[in-house]
DNA sequence: TAAGTAACTTTGATTAGTCTAAATTGAATA
DNA sequence: TATTCAATTTAGACTAATCAAAGTTACTTA
């Protein structure tokens, strides 16, 4: 059985290696999203590719194997099971279950969350529209667009919120911009990296490219 | 934040106090509960009375301070509210959840707490009838009477079941004996060590004293 | 009361995961 | 091409939790 600290280098080696198209993850920036010493890294990283669950090219980075991406997906899979089962049966607000989950995700059995799995009906997606993980391991990889890179005009359906902060999350809820939501984009202005956006309640918002850059959506 | 092994020692502690009516916990016992050797009890303890949460006398055992107390009682509060959400909303059968709340009584948090003791409508008594803590750290201390001491003829009430082996579970639900079905003690013989029941269902069961010992009950 | 023994403590070692600080490397720059 | 510097690795140390095995204690039990 991993332990904890190794579920979490799986995750978040596999969750960088999507960001970055599939190449090595530098130890870089793996020490600084596990909050670890790059020395921490290295000496981790060597352990796990000790183990077979990642290939390791000193100095360049890492990236997960098959067996390694595996157990990552499987992670994955607990973690965002966890979220909407806390919000949709425990009532949580979507801004808190990233927090809880991180932890939760380590202590579900195979039990317990193929009844959360069959409770919420075999969901897709978790509250921010993140794709589950089948329990093969296989993901849905929809194409989606970032609404910074909509054309003015065009009815679309928010899909998924890519960043986790409480904030930024209470945010997107505030304005009315959860997934699930239509909404069409009024206007952009380059100058002012600014867009201008329609929502389905009517309600005109408008936000700055790097807060678009963070949504998701899909045409309609 | 303790660790999950403090909260694991601090509530074997407990638990063996109460059983055995409030006196020093003896090492080897807690030792061999925790499933450690002695050498390791001792250290542990030695850290723990260091840091306020028992007392320790040298070759007499130990006992929890107040705080030690709290914090037992904070881990018993989640063990049994997880055990019971866990039969009651995701329905795993009872013989199973003991095992699983081991791991989740340390990943769930207070605010996921009191959702799930709000859901249960703040039940007062878990899948076995072992009392639930309250969150301020109080514990209904009701007066039960095992099986092993009832005269025949008296009709009871399963109250709450003292082992939690799976396979002693299954043989009390087996037999139709779980917590809130009504008996009837039909006669017992002490020379053969057994107990006659008559259950709510009519069915007759014979049991051992041993078995009896385990099962508490109250009159209706 | 002296010996024997069971319970307990001590000692020294191990593992996982972490840190700081020093050393190395390799790519960009001057 | 030689230098600089940022990224990375190495080295050495620390903490929590564990073990095995040797050393103590103190309670029977003769």
């Amino acid at each position: 059985m991993p332990s904890s600290t190794v579920e979490n280098y799986l995750k978040h080696i596999y969750l960088q290696q999507q960001e970055q198209d599939d190449s090595l993850v530098p130890m870089g920036s793996l020490a600084s999203t596990m909050g670890v010493a790059p020395g921490t890294a290295t000496s981790m990283v060597k352990a796990l590719a000790e183990a077979g669950l990642i290939e390791y090219e000193p100095r360049n980075g890492t990236r997960l194997t098959d067996n390694g991406k595996r157990l990552a997906l499987n992670v994955l899979r607990r973690h965002r099971l966890v979220e909407l089962f806390l919000v949709q049966i425990l009532g949580l607000d979507w801004s808190e279950v990233h927090a809880e989950a991180e932890e939760l995700e380590h202590a579900v059995s195979d039990k317990v969350l193929e009844k959360i799995d069959a409770l919420l009906g075999h969901p897709r997606v978790d509250p921010h529209g993140d794709p589950i993980p089948s329990s093969k391991g296989t993901v849905d990889q929809s194409r989606l667009l970032s609404l910074a890179s909509c054309g003015p005009s065009k009815t679309m359906r928010v899909a998924r919120v890519l960043d986790q902060n409480p904030g930024f999350l209470r945010f997107i809820d505030g304005c009315g911009l959860t997934p699930g939501t239509s909404l069409t984009v009024e206007s952009r202005s380059d100058d002012a990296d600014t867009i201008m956006i329609q929502t389905e309640s009517g309600t005109p918002v408008t936000i700055g490219s790097a807060a678009a850059e963070k949504i998701l959506v899909e045409t309609v």
